[in-house]
DNA sequence: CTGAAAGCGCTTACAG
DNA sequence: CTGAAAGCGCTTACAG
């Protein structure tokens, strides 16, 4: 505890025991109808029903929760709310919390791991049943494991973190990236490079993986040389076109990394005088808004990060509900979008 | 109350109690340790932190909010968390409270005024201290009000909403209409038309109303022609560059309701042969991402909603501490960003 | 089927 | 400066 706020007393609240009071029967009585326990006769839950609509009650959790142990919210901590991927997930699992009678306690981190120590010291004092956690860059999964203890379940998101025997669900890179490699190998397209990203993260080798995997299975040798490596930004992507070229002469198509990477890519074949999606294909990954808007538009992989939301709190209830299963490790479904990008005739 | 979840116990806590005990002080003086009094000797203080420390304690600041009858939680309903606006705006509100030792309970209506209610409902068996509410569309500010009760102080965002006498925010739609028309005029446009928005909506009216008292400053008659109504999507305002021209012969220039007009309008004259930036000018509003990537790229008004969402938490927690101030209504500034699509030359 | 009593983890006058 | 006692609003055995 590190704050101090100035006490404010709030509203002089309607109490269990000002209902009891205004129909005649004892406090235990009302807690039972507002538990719907079967115990209490009919009659006397209608009376009970009526007095709390006439006093305008509002049940008080946090006092139940004390007094039952227990907890009925989760804590979401997203290391870049302003990513609409995150915002989209966000929307997700609280929808699916609120489904199942839980509140969102939010805490964004914005990719600091200090500002991130401090919103997870301040989140653990509330009390959460569990907590969701996309970790900000470089965090120290040992350390976040002995801030948040071994009492609050964790299902980590998205990012790897070592040290720490966490529940973890992240997209299925390595299918995504094999699915778009399968797709341009049924167009005819056998010369395929594997463009973007850095070779040390985990997201960028499992969408290699998923690339060597379908080129494989066709039979196709995958050349180191045709995986070019480049940060995931459309300016570098430009830049890198040539560099592509070079590395991988004769390639008719290329698997991105990620969008950003096959909107860049598009601007640096415009301006070598290769028409994207006419003379040469390329797939991109994650399905931005701009996906579906550039000229040609996009093939790439839907991530639906909404239901990745849900499916994160789905799973984070099953480890609240029975705490001792075994840790899981799950990857979200991705979905081929096919566009115009991918549309070019093979040589 | 709705909802039954199984009742789980959460980690066998360690309380003021086993501190005391540890340390062979009273659980009261543990507790003013804690809460950072000075009335406790520097060395017991300094036993007791040892202590706490060594057993790991964590706070149980639900327990302590009900004794004091103080609440550590703010309430961030949010119409559309999937609209990048909001989710900036939700990162600042978070960021802002984070700061003052509150946490952020997240409810997510997506624009649906039953599950507004749900929410809302849901929310407020948590006690919050207050309230930030972007109501969602058609809302019924009577029923909220009914809803939330007296004792829980909203401050509502961006939509107007009637029958409700609490604290808004929203943008300064007029002003940013004004800084974009005065721009246009100062580039030697006379002819300034306004396109696009729904004439019923508040945010258009504003954004009209800064159209028309720039021309007015200026010793031009806004002819009401001049206004041309559309859906803010891409495609309608594409659509609809046919009738601007009809209906404001000669312009030179648009102030478009928002940025998606905009971009629809450049579109629209591009199909016309009209090249925007070069020989028409127009701007938009909220500065999107696209708005810098588009060619030429768009001059519009920035929003800063992650400085709105600071700004919101700021006002709220201001009210929360001052329950009886007037009810106050506060526009977030808004910012001109000069980019190629104001650039035309005036005939 | 209903009520009296104890207790969740904390804080706060009130004595000493 | 420290401790004993009461109480925040709720729930849950336990009697009846």
């Amino acid at each position: 505890m590190t704050t101090a706020r100035k006490p404010r007393a709030h509203r002089q609240a309607v109490t269990v025991t000002d209902i009891a009071k205004g129909c005649g029967v004892s406090r235990a009585t009302v807690s039972l109808v507002l538990r719907g326990s079967p115990l209490v006769h009919a009659d006397t839950r209608a009376r009970v029903e009526a007095e709390l609509k006439r006093q305008r009650y509002v049940y008080n959790r946090a006092a139940a929760n004390l007094r039952r142990r227990t907890s009925s919210s989760i804590a979401l901590v997203i290391n870049d709310l302003s990513n609409p991927f995150f915002a989209e997930f966000a929307a997700g699992v609280d929808e699916a919390l609120g489904g199942e009678g839980y509140v969102t306690l939010l805490g964004s981190t914005g990719e600091s791991p200090e500002r991130q120590q401090a919103v997870l010291g301040s989140l653990v004092e509330h009390a959460p049943a569990g907590m969701i956690l996309s970790p900000a860059e470089h965090s120290d999964g040992l350390a976040l494991r002995r801030q948040v203890g071994a009492g609050v379940p964790v299902l980590v998101f998205n990012r790897e973190l070592s040290g720490a025997d966490w529940d973890f669900l992240a997209l299925d890179n390595q299918r995504g990236a094999r699915l778009a490699t399968e797709h341009l190998l049924s167009l005819g397209h056998r010369r395929i490079a594997f463009f973007g990203g850095h070779a040390d993260s985990s997201s960028c080798q499992q969408r290699r993986a998923g690339h060597a995997e379908a080129m494989r299975a066709a039979g196709l040798e995958a050349d180191p040389d045709w995986l070019v490596e480049c940060s995931p930004t459309r300016a570098e992507a430009a830049g890198r076109t040539g560099e592509l070229f070079e590395r991988a002469p004769g390639a008719t198509a290329a698997v991105c990394y990620n969008d950003n990477v096959a909107l860049g890519l598009m601007l640096g074949l415009g301006a070598r005088g290769v028409r994207p999606g006419a003379e040469f294909a390329l797939t991109g990954f994650d399905d931005i808004t701009e996906a579906a808007l550039s000229t040609p538009p996009l093939t790439t992989l839907a991530v639906q990060p909404r239901e990745c939301g849900r499916h994160a709190a789905q799973l984070l209830l099953d480890r609240v509900r029975e705490p001792d299963a075994p840790v899981k490790r799950v990857v979200a479904p991705v979905r081929l979008v096919v566009r115009g990008s991918s549309g070019a005739q093979v040589p």
